[in-house]
Order: C-alpha cells, then sequence, then structure tokens
DNA sequence: GGTGTGACAATGG
DNA sequence: GCCATTGCCACAC
C-alpha cells in the first residue's frame, strides 16, 4: 500500500483516486494521510509531481475556498480551469462554483 | 543535522 | 466581515 511510501507518493495516490468531476482541499488530503495541519505539504507535493513520473490530476485538488490557488504552478493560468471545465466542473474567476456540492471528501469517501 | 520553504488553514484585530 | 499574522509538518539544500 501507501504506508511504506513516502508523503509524497500518499499525496500522489489520493490525488489519483480523485474522482473526474469532483475536487478536494489540500487541508482534507493531509488530514487523511495523518498529518492535519500540513495542508502547505500537500501544495508542496503536487509542486512536485512532475517528478513523480505520472500525471497528478492536481487540477482537483483547491483550497478550502475552492479557489484554484495552483493555477500558475499548473503551467499556465488557463490549463487548471480548462482541465476541470473539461469534466463538468463549473469554474469561474479561478474558483470552483458548486464547490460544496462537488467537494469530495477522502476521508468521508475512501473511509 | 540545521535552516528554509511551500499550490494551506486557522485565528486575531 | 475583510486583511494580516501565526502555526504547521515533511522535504530539499
Amino acid at each position: 500500500m501507501i504506508e511504506n511510501k513516502g508523503f509524497f507518493e500518499k499525496v500522489y495516490y489520493v490525488t489519483s483516486l480523485i474522482p473526474p468531476g469532483r475536487v478536494s482541499t489540500y487541508g482534507a488530503i493531509a488530514r487523511y494521510l495523518g498529518a492535519a495541519g500540513s495542508a502547505r505539504m500537500v501544495g508542496w507535493a503536487l509542486n512536485n509531481c512532475h517528478d513523480s513520473g505520472e500525471f497528478i490530476p492536481a487540477h482537483r485538488v483547491v483550497n478550502r475556498n475552492g479557489i484554484l490557488t495552483g493555477k500558475h504552478h499548473f503551467g499556465t493560468a488557463n490549463a487548471m480551469k480548462q482541465l476541470l471545465e473539461n469534466e463538468n466542473v463549473e469554474v469561474e474567476d479561478d474558483k470552483v462554483l458548486n464547490f460544496a456540492q462537488i467537494y469530495w471528501d477522502p476521508c468521508r469517501e475512501l473511509k
């Protein structure tokens, strides 16, 4: 499983489990990994997601406000928004509109 | 092995 | 209720 993996691997794993059309938050992922309060680590891990060798749907991970904080790190500013809209996720002004509805909590969904 | 950092989150004014 | 500050913990240098 992912227990033996590093924290980054765990982040990559959980992030890859986010179903299309759903979004999650850094804090939720961090809490699911047992590192509650280290939400920043999740963002940092996703920052190095390009080193994982696999594509990580980091566009499905936003902050607790549903704002696409890391859009700039995604390459281009519109890339993240474009990917979300491609998955039927309504995004406007760099934030998810129906964020509360499509919010995917690993603690609740994966359990 | 110590310091800095980071795509956040929570609290305080 | 909005803006500024602090805490946070794991990883890179």
